[in-house]
DNA sequence: TTGTATGCGTTATCAT
DNA sequence: ATGATAACGCATACAA
């Protein structure tokens, strides 16, 4: 910057001036601008992001937390966030929480000692405390995906997944005729989960259908493999014809391979109903009927809200954004 | 920092020494170093990474180029070197480029912006004095997927997809019998593209065999949409039965789902023989016989050979690891 | 409108 | 072994 200010025959200062864009005009000349243009052109200078945070203590950066990004769902998200961060001069910082509260933990101790001016968390499983922290520790403006938070400060984006499942599983009964119906979740501390089996339980009451424990499990973790290995539990306890929700694309998806494989026809034998509508559920045989949410959609409400503070557009509270979802029909139920 | 160092009853630049790890002991006094991680510990200071950044011109954070974050050939890779960064104490951006020069000049000037210690580019388009310019430019160490380039200090990951891609046309012949073989390619500028093509032409003047033009294109781009296109666009030339190469998995994917659409049965019809062996080729029905790379020991050598520079283990002139392919055999050919 | 001077939170050089 | 002190490259309060 001293030697743009040395060929521009001006002070270091009115480079910087010059240079910050959100001092439009007015405090610079529209000359000493232009001479300052050229400096910077013919010496090839660029602004040293590092000196600019340290002064400005704003980094430019964003942190997204995915459980893991080989999850197809998060893809459409994530890209979203990356296009738009970028056209606003942001960087991307992507980790993984792989569904634990530890990792998460881990995440936020990173994001302590390097600042971020903003954070995406889809799912996350800290406590509205352990957010407040974050945020007072670090600054940084935070939106998540989900809606079991309650911080004055941060928005959120949400699909109404209790109620979603619930749809499913009467369509299950009442589309499909089916009356043994079960359910493939995760434990509890996985925060999708218990919201898909509330709504999974208010569903069978209001059918007046009982709940066999044969075909409920927590067992699965999200991952492809947890749906093989759970579906594979489920058979060794109890025999078709059942249908299966399964509380997510990847898990329904293994369930059915592993169906498939003890010779299982679906849906005859097992209806499978997923969640996500993730792109592997169109390509996958049978093709999953699944509930479908709207990936891109999320992340660009939560991109949107994010930058919303980031840019000091908005500085109330809490803002809650809801997305639609779905139900996709195809061939596994 | 100042704070601590009250606490500790020690100078700011003591606790600076007792803390910087890399000057393990000798430098400060073991009983000195207890009392300042007590201060730490007790007003929960935290290091500040920017200003770190600032005054020994490192980052700790490293860019990882792709392609695109949804082609899940990169998940294994992207996933290894996010661990192994984390374990290093590093970050780790993430940019797609979806196979653009422009987006990875575009690239080049977000890193020249915010410097990064290090760069992994899979694939890339810069010619070897771009790749230069960027070193000197960032000081940053690179290490890239692909043998395309010739730098001395940029080590490469190179997996010999020319001569896979000779042994996939060959078992095509020889194991499955077939006498026309097309080609589902990419436009020239797109990296792997080339050293494929070049490998296809190989073992069909090997074999003896024509290239028949209808069965070969260079409309392709690596999507599965791309592969729907194209096989569209040869079956309106000529018709089946014929094998196809198709230049990845996502491409091979498409051209089948195409090939089912239309009516034609696989393999018996249309035969189709991808690259990389993803998640999703093992899903598919017919499951896809696939030339398969090692994402996971691919994404260990690049962060290897990568940190070996960055910290300093290794300076000597570019080295280059091989990884080894093999041909899964599944029902798509 | 421009220049001078200061400090953001570190690391590193130099004395002591 | 420790403590002053000077950068790192920039943004900004204040003075001119």
């Amino acid at each position: 910057m001293y030697d743009v200010a040395r060929v521009a025959g001006v002070s270091q200062s009115t480079v910087s001036r010059a240079l910050s864009s959100h001092s439009i005009s007015a405090l610079v000349d529209e000359d000493t601008r232009q001479r300052v243009f050229d400096a910077v052109k013919q010496l090839n200078y660029r602004p040293n992001r590092t000196a600019r945070s340290l002064r400005s203590q704003q980094t430019d950066l964003i942190a997204v937390l995915i459980a893991d990004i080989s999850n197809s769902f998060y893809h459409p998200i994530v890209r979203t966030v990356q296009d738009v961060a970028d056209v606003h001069g942001y960087d991307v910082l992507i980790a993984n929480s792989d569904h634990s509260y530890n990792k998460e933990k881990h995440f936020c101790e990173s994001i302590l000692r390097r600042p971020v001016d903003g954070i995406i968390m889809i799912p996350y499983h800290l406590s509205d405390d352990e957010i407040d922290q974050l945020i007072t520790l670090t600054g940084a403006q935070i939106v998540v995906l989900g809606d079991h938070i309650h911080h004055p400060l941060v928005d959120y984006v949400w699909v109404d997944d209790e109620q979603a499942t619930y749809e499913g599983i009467i369509w299950l009964n009442e589309a499909r005729g089916h009356q043994r119906i079960g359910f493939i979740g995760v434990p509890e501390s996985m925060p999708p989960g218990p919201r898909r089996w509330h709504g999974y339980k208010r569903a069978m009451e209001d059918l007046g259908l009982p709940i066999e424990q044969d075909l409920v499990s927590f067992n699965g973790d999200f991952s492809l493999e947890s749906g093989q290995r759970v579906l594979g539990e489920i058979l060794s306890s109890t025999k078709p014809p059942f249908a299966v929700f399964a509380c997510n694309d990847l898990t329904a998806i293994g369930a059915s391979a592993q169906a498939k494989k003890m010779g299982y026809t679906i849906p005859q034998d097992i209806a499978i109903l997923g969640f996500d509508d993730i792109r592997e559920a169109a390509l996958v045989t049978p093709s999953l009927t699944t509930i479908a949410q709207r990936p891109k959609e999320i992340g660009e409400k939560l991109t949107e809200l994010l930058f919303d503070r980031i840019e000091n557009r908005v500085t109330g509270p809490a803002r809650q954004v809801q997305v639609e979802y779905e139900i996709v029909i195809r061939e596994s139920a």
